[in-house]
DNA sequence: TATTTTAGCGAACACGTGTACGCTCAATAT
DNA sequence: ATATTGAGCGTACACGTGTTCGCTAAAATA
């Protein structure tokens, strides 16, 4: 039981979904993703396709997956900058706009499915960005004491500004990029700003 | 030259329109999107289609200016509203909400290419949010006296958490639809109360 | 060593696709 | 009344698709 053989089958395996995401990348969609072309990509017939997926879907979640791993890599990323001191804000979305501009393939499937017309990917996708959000409610309970209530208000108020300016930056280039990470970055400052008032009216009011 | 010919075309024209986005609401996107069964929903051959479009992707287009519209008109009902007294937040937002929930499909299609895979769908799309942003940007300095920059600034935020709110709603049901409605009102008031709070902070500082 | 398992291949199938071509026949123009 | 336009149809073609089946050869097992 020498799993030279098992290891193999795990190689081509990612030849596959490698050979998906620059199909992705190109000019197609998970939509228009064929089996076929797939299966050209990674230099092999058809019909192997199958001893690796029983169908283009499980394919597809396999990359919503890639996608999320990446993701929270990026977040641990960041909280690593964060530790060594510098702004929460900035850090963070300097480094998801980072993630945008490299993985750029991989962000748009993600933003795509998040909407798609597979419920199984919308579910797959919003369980993705769920986690993103959960950690920043961790964080801003922890750390800045605010209620369970308002931070979560506000960490999905964060991330929605920071994967709608995502969206944004796929098309731009550098220069725009910047741009776009300043302006994100004092929006969520403003908001932060806001729950900090919001706040601050809860304890006066009672 | 009595237009008896003219408007039968456009009708039928309509009527493409229509069969697609039929074709849309049911399970697939755009994407995958067929002229043949487009053509059947609408009763007709599949090669009269060319006498009203000349892609399948100027139909695509169509769909979106269509959408484009209704979301302007929507708009329109929501400063009624606000006109007739009433929280300005509450109304556009509540407003906004029922928009996705009876024009979904075409909602959901706005969504999807606004990050999609035509760079010329993209542009459509964003050329319609922009209108969204400029709108609110055009409240908020005239009633609200904000500066330019930070009425930009507030009103994209405003925007990307509305619309990021209104894709979360595709897929709930009427109560979750309510809970989504409350929680993203009390998200647009915290992004006031920090644009507002961002404000007094440049007058003190100046 | 002999036997079983299995990743990968090639051929073949049925089907749906976009689109070109030429025709009809009613609305228009002359 | 006659000629022209043009919306709509039917046929046909070439092509890409997902998937089935039976085979080979190498790795795993006994």
């Amino acid at each position: 039981m020498s799993g030279i053989r098992a290891k193999q089958k795990q190689k081509t395996r990612r030849l596959l979904i490698e050979a998906a995401m620059n199909q992705l990348s190109a000019e197609h969609g998970y939509a228009s993703l064929s089996l076929r072309e797939v299966a050209r990509e990674a230099g092999m017939a058809p019909t192997s396709f199958y001893r690796h997926f029983q169908n283009m879907e499980e394919l597809g979640l396999s990359l919503v997956d890639e996608g999320g791993l990446a993701l929270r890599q990026l977040l641990r990323q960041s909280r690593l900058q964060i530790a060594r001191g510098g702004s929460i804000i900035r850090s963070s979305v300097t480094t998801f706009m980072t993630f945008v501009a490299n993985q750029t393939p991989i962000f748009r499937l993600l933003l795509q499915e998040k909407s798609g017309n597979s419920r199984a990917f919308r579910l797959a996708v919003q369980r993705e960005v769920d986690h993103f959000t959960a950690e920043l409610v961790d964080y801003l309970v922890a750390e800045q004491h605010y209620s369970n209530e308002l931070a979560e208000l506000q960490a999905n108020a964060i991330v929605r500004i920071v994967f709608g300016a995502g969206a944004d930056a796929i098309d731009a280039d550098e220069d725009e990029r910047q741009r776009l990470t300043e302006h994100t970055i004092a929006q969520v400052r403003m908001v932060a700003r806001g729950a900090d008032a919001t706040r601050q009216l809860g304890k006066t009011t009672k």
